[in-house]
RNA sequence: GCUGCCGUGGCUCAGCAGGUAGAGCAACGCACUCGUAAUGCGUAGGUCACCAGUUCAAUUCUGGUCGGUAGCUCCA
């Protein structure tokens, strides 16, 4: 969380009429400002919103987040009620509110299963319906270890036992149910009116894959049935736009027992991987990168010698050759630095942004394993900006705002998280302070609201993640920028400054889709599989009225191929309504529909995704149409 | 990797209280030559993920392996 001092409070009156007590912070002297709680009508509440270049704040989103928390919060306390009154046996751990809804884990020997929500749902309702009121009160810390010790509650013992000695702990209340928690609750228990359980799942105690695993229950409740039968509709609508289902069904890609995590691209799927490239070259270009390519596998020596081996060899696959280990690379970065090495360079060079598009192996636990999201095998469209410390700033600021114009290309939100120095870290507590300090600076500089991650860092550098959102409110990590001062010296890496003596060059490493892969399978469910025309592996359909008109047919897509516009022709002996239908589910921007009319008049009927039938024109004149949308890059996805 | 659930033709799924399987879509063939979201008929396609065990008999029961999946853990 950002952390605050002296917070200035303010009542401010947003575009939509929203009266907002806010606690603002500037997070520098600039413009930087983050609102990190509001209150309204005496709610608190979480509000989200976007600092303008001329300074002014827009409203972008009230979120009655706080609320929700509570909401929930309560919720999970009847449902550990319920889970108590069924199973009196059952202990219990912990039960907080999640984004979507609460869980409760549970150390129980009786093994849950689905046919159990009917009976725990019917006894929350019960709870609900008895209105019970939730009376909050504390015990001295030895007390409240006794009162847990009587209620044969092992875990809530444990979890007083590590607070501080002087902590005042906290009881909640209701009917005959008591539980530890630090609050707040809703009143009574009779809101959460609509009450549905979603699943059971194995989670660690206190998360730590060594301790016994619990079941945790997951559940979300609404205080209107309405509400409820919205959020399973949205759910069922997410479903439909998994990457997963549509890369099959749009045959864009696959995945084999032969190969977990290894995915296998189909020709339409390649089509959008080649466009993407073609678009991050043209950026990267533009911005003073070059492009290289290094070795898909090194010898063993290299990786020890940048730390990898040490720090992730279980995740690394090896192979022996003529008697020596070698790695599949799981990073560019040590190719990089050979690339470096290669050639003498002057302070005069910087900086040098050295561009790879690197096809990465990493052995990932098998559970992590997440369709295109999460693979074996990725594509990292890296690079590595080599410069002199008084450009870290400029090209951090850089490296962001080239990732911020790619993210607007596709019209994705994201946040921006700064991990700082972990516990197993290379190098001296200076150059970290000094890193952390100047991802911070370029942040602030460029008024970027960002979350901190004590102690995520990776093992060489401080690193600025961007995470960009999903269909179903996830968000995935994409982009980065890593700052690091141990590959340069590990790889004794040079340059000659302007007082003629070497010095070590500091080093960016950075992605901006990440993964390919991942960014792809975003794209797939960002645009529901109809991806804009640019992006569209098949951008035109010709679709001949009966075989009469094939010919024609033929014509008209030779034109369009002499274009470069990509389109297929479906020249099957079937209904047009039926080929219309076909060419609709496969999301295809633009129908042209040839029959007697258009051969005669030399036209083409054209038919669009979104609006259906638009009309007779001719070919040249819609290519035009199509031709502009990719030149611009037109975002022209239904979605 | 851990826990739960799942694994039947290319896809979506049905079936089997144990007697070696069925539908729709897709594919292929024939007829129809059609004007903006499914023309009709026919054909072919599966050692029911894999390996053991129980049994006269296993796709069905049991165990293991592999894979998928929801979470947990991990994510350079």
């Amino acid at each position: 969380m950002i952390k605050l001092t002296l917070p200035d409070m303010s009542i401010r009156e947003y575009e939509n009429g929203t009266k907002a007590i806010e606690v603002v912070k500037s997070i520098s002297e600039g413009l930087a400002r983050s609102v990190v709680g509001a209150s309204f009508n005496g709610k608190t509440i979480g509000l989200q919103e976007q600092i303008n270049e001329d300074g002014n704040i827009k409203f972008l989103k009230f979120e009655d987040k706080e609320g929700k928390d509570v909401f929930w919060h309560t919720s999970s306390h009847i449902l550990a009620q319920a889970i108590k009154r069924i199973w009196p046996e059952a202990k219990l751990a912990i039960g907080p509110s999640i984004d979507n809804g609460f869980y409760y884990d549970i150390d129980l020997d009786y093994r849950l299963v689905q046919e159990d929500f009917e009976k725990i749902e019917s006894e929350m309702k019960k709870i609900v319906k008895e209105g019970l009121e939730l009376e909050r009160f504390e015990l001295p810390r030895e007390e409240a270890i006794k009162f847990m010790e009587e209620k044969e509650e092992p875990y809530k013992v444990e979890l007083i036992k590590d607070l501080p000695a002087d902590a005042i702990i906290s009881f909640y209340k209701q009917g005959d149910f008591v539980d530890l928690c630090a609050g707040p609750h809703l009143e009574s228990t009779k809101k959460p009116k609509a009450i549905k359980l979603l699943s059971i799942a194995g989670a660690y105690w206190r998360g730590n894959e060594k301790n016994k695993m619990l079941q945790r229950v997951y559940g979300i409740t609404f205080e209107k049935a309405k509400e409820l039968e919205e959020y399973i509709h949205m759910i069922e609508e997410a479903k439909k736009r998994d990457h997963r289902k549509l890369g099959k069904e749009l045959e864009l890609f696959f995945m084999s027992e032969e190969g977990p995590g290894f995915p296998f691209f189909l020709p339409k799927g390649i089509e959008i991987k080649n466009e993407l490239l073609k678009y991050w070259r043209e950026v990267h270009k533009k911005a003073g990168y070059v492009e290289i390519e290094t070795p898909l596998m090194l010898s063993r020596h290299l990786w020890e010698n940048s730390g990898h081996w040490d720090h992730y060899k279980d995740n690394m696959y090896t192979v022996k050759i003529d008697e020596e280990d070698f790695c599949v690379k799981p990073m560019n970065c040590p190719g990089g630095m050979m690339v470096y090495k290669n050639s003498m360079h002057s302070y005069k060079d910087f900086p040098i942004k050295a561009a790879e598009i690197g096809r990465v192996h990493r052995h990932e636990l098998s559970g992590a394993l997440h369709g295109l999201m999460r693979v074996r095998a990725f594509t990292q469209d890296d690079a590595h900006i080599f410069m002199l410390p008084e450009q870290i700033k400029d090209e951090i600021k850089n490296v962001a705002n080239l990732i911020d114009g790619m993210y607007k290309t596709f019209g994705f939100t994201y946040h921006v998280e700064l991990s700082t120095r972990p516990e197993d870290f290379l190098g001296d507590l200076k150059d970290w302070d000094m890193a952390e300090s100047s991802l911070k600076e370029a942040l602030e500089e460029l008024g970027l609201n960002y979350i901190i991650n004590e102690g995520d860092g990776a093992f060489y550098g401080p690193k600025i993640d961007f995470h960009l959102n999903d269909c179903i409110g996830r968000t995935w990590q994409c982009g980065t920028i890593q700052l690091d001062y141990q590959m340069p010296q590990r790889f004794d890496l040079e340059y000659v400054g302007a007082d003629g003596q070497k010095h070590r060059p500091i080093m960016i490493h950075r992605v901006a889709f990440g993964s390919i892969e991942r960014f792809f399978g975003i794209l797939i469910e960002q645009f529901a599989g109809a991806f804009p025309t640019w992006l569209s592996p098949v951008q035109v359909k010709v679709l001949p009225i009966s075989d009469k008109f094939n010919d024609y047919a033929k014509k008209v897509k030779e034109e369009l191929e002499a274009f470069n516009i990509r389109v297929e022709i479906d020249t099957r002996a079937e209904k047009i309504g039926y080929k219309i239908r076909e060419a609709q589910l496969e999301k295809v921007p633009y129908m042209f529909v040839v029959g007697e009319k258009e051969a005669e008049g030399n036209s083409v009927s054209v038919r669009e995704r979104q609006k259906g039938d638009i009309g007779s024109m001719s070919t040249k004149e819609i290519s035009d149409i199509i031709l502009n949308k990719i030149k611009t890059r037109e975002n022209d996805s239904p979605q």
